[in-house]
DNA sequence: TTTGTTGATTGCAATATTACGATTAATATT
DNA sequence: AATATTAATCGTAATATTGCAATCAACAAA
C-alpha cells in the first residue's frame, strides 16, 4: 500500500529509519558532504556543484532542515546553509547505537 | 520524476545512500535488531516478532540479503536468517567515515 | 519604480516503495 | 501418495519520492 505502519516500531527504530531515510538519497548525501566541505553555503552554490535544477535543491534541502540537520540563514536574496552541530552530533549517537550493535555469538548460524 | 539520477554522483555517495536506503525503513531496522539480539532466526519467528504479513516481511529479508546485510540458510522447510558479519563491518565503515566527519569550522555559518 | 537576482512553492509526470491476498515451490509428516 | 508447513513469488492497490517547468515572493540594484 505504500504506507509504512509506524505505529508496529519502536520511537527508536522510527527515529533511525527516519535519519536513514533522508540520507538514502545521494543529492543530500552530496548536499551534506558539501556543507562539511565549505563549512557555509548558499543554495545556487549547491545548484553548480551538484547539477540537479533548482528547485530539486530546494526540496532536498527542506527536507534536511526539516529534520534539523542544517540550518538555514536568510542573507538578502540568497540563503545561507550550514551543518547543525548539535543535531547532527545527536543523530550520529543514535545511528552509531545501531550500527554498533555487537552480536552475542560471533560465529555464523548458517 | 521518481528517478534517482545516480550518474551525477560518486560511487561513494551511491553507496552511501544504498547503505542508508535499506535502514530507512522501521521494519528492516527491527528485522536487523533482532537478528542482532537473537543471533540467528526462522522467517517466520520475525512475522510473528513483528507482525507484518509474511509476504511483506519476506520482501524486506530480501532487499538486506540483496545488499548482501544478512544471510539466509534454507533448512528444511524453513530459512534461516542471520546478520553478515564481514559485510557489515564493511558498510560500518562506509557510513562511519560519512557520519564522522568534521567541520573545519566549529561555528555555525549562521 | 523598474529590473534583476535568488530561492521557495506549486503542479504535474514518472518512477519507486510498501503491503498483502493468492498462489506456488519445496520439503516434512502422516 | 496425501496432507501440512514454511517461505518465495506474483499481481495489484495505495502511497511516497524524485525531478523539473512555471510561477511567486523577497530583496537588491539601477
Amino acid at each position: 500500500m505504500g504506507l509504512t505502519k509506524t505505529e508496529m516500531f519502536t520511537e527508536q527504530q522510527n527515529q533511525i529509519a527516519l535519519f536513514a531515510k533522508v540520507f538514502g538519497h545521494p543529492a543530500r548525501v552530496s548536499i551534506l558532504q558539501h556543507l562539511f566541505k565549505i563549512n557555509s553555503c548558499v543554495c545556487g552554490d549547491l545548484v553548480n556543484e551538484i547539477g540537479l535544477a533548482q528547485p530539486t535543491i530546494s526540496q532536498h534541502l527542506k527536507e534536511l532542515k526539516h529534520l534539523g540537520l542544517i540550518k538555514g540563514n536568510v542573507e538578502g536574496t540568497r540563503v545561507c546553509y550550514c551543518i547543525h552541530n548539535e543535531n547532527w552530533t545527536a543523530m550520529k549517537k543514535v545511528m552509531s547505537e545501531f550500527l554498533n550493535q555487537d552480536l552475542i555469538q560471533k560465529q555464523d548460524c548458517c
